[in-house]
DNA sequence: GTCTAAGTAAAGCGATCATTCTACTTATTC
DNA sequence: GAATAAGTAGAATGATCGCTTTACTTAGAC
């Protein structure tokens, strides 16, 4: 059972990742969500709001897709990986990533801020446990960001780069477990 | 000699670096430019104009700054680069890349995109050519990505592992000057 | 069959915003 | 010393926007 309030949060993510967060008004996310405006208040107190959900709603549905139900290898783990977050970048975020625009429209919002720490800490988090790299949080956040940022004019060539950083990242991981570059 | 129009556009560039593009309004740029209106249209027919005039001039800004009278050295150049970015970042870019925050301000002006991609493109050929790496430009682009995007909450830790990222590049650079990985 | 919860459609309100216009000042040039 | 160019101050305009409200419909629960 999907309630009302998660089918229009849905609705919403997808509007705001194709057209940002400034130029979309009510009346656009009313027509997006396809509900009344008075059924979109009644669920989302105001615009600000909607914005979080939205968000909210994003970073549930990017963790399912990048780490569920991952292969058990280490070395296809590390190719599937990438390559969800290819997929992901191709079907769902023409316009880079949504936390980063979302703050970038309202950046005095300490709300969407805290949301955008909490996204990319969570990433590097679940990129560095699923990838057997303790204490790398920090380096696999970094990949991951350079990846995604350069996705946009860069395509998949920004996912084999980020590929390859990773593996040298795990060479020296394991050549020394402490120490710093490769 | 500098114009009042260089003048204003510097004006503008501090403004919209600190607060954002979707916040100021014309009254905000007046009074950061500290002119009157009428002259802010004069120099500038629109806001979009004046938009465009700040990326520009921001752009000009920060090469000189990177990129300047570099020590000759490779190691100390490699070492320097990064510093320099670093302390850009903390005297420039309180909220990041102002190249993408006015993309994600107005998703849809073509001539914003253009100046991104301008600038991220120049960025990676500009550090590929002084760190000795030809054929590495998309690779030192993507590493320049995240360390800027990761400087935001990991700070000055973000350019130590840009540089220790750079410098497995040279490594493996020199070993096989065409491959791809470390 | 009536009550209630949840929905649609759309007009109206007050505030804000980018832009233009009017009226006046100052400095330089010939 | 008149003409011109470039500046200040700020009111007026017209459009847009977020949000509220009114009036009406629909579909189950008991």
């Amino acid at each position: 059972m999907t309630t009302t309030k998660e089918r229009i949060a849905a609705r919403l993510e997808q509007a705001f990742s194709e057209n940002g967060f400034a130029e979309l008004g009510i009346a656009d996310l009313r027509a997006a969500a396809d509900v009344s405006l008075r059924t979109l208040y009644k669920h989302f107190p105001s615009r600000d709001a909607m914005v979080v959900e939205a968000l909210e709603h994003r970073h549930r549905r990017y963790l399912a897709h990048v780490f569920d139900n991952l292969p058990e290898d280490g070395a296809a783990r590390l190719e599937a990986i990438f390559a969800r977050i290819g997929s992901w970048m191709e079907s769902n975020s023409p316009a880079g990533c949504i936390f980063q625009n979302a703050l970038a429209a309202q950046p005095h919002r300490e709300e969407l801020n805290a949301l955008l720490v909490r996204h990319k800490e969570e990433m590097g988090r679940l990129l560095a446990e699923s990838l057997g790299l303790p204490g790398r949080e920090a380096e696999m956040r970094q990949i991951h960001e350079g990846a995604i940022q350069s996705w946009i004019f860069q395509g998949e060539e920004a996912f084999a780069i980020a590929r390859s950083l990773t593996a040298s990242l795990l060479r020296s991981h394991r050549a020394a477990p402490s120490s710093g570059g490769a």
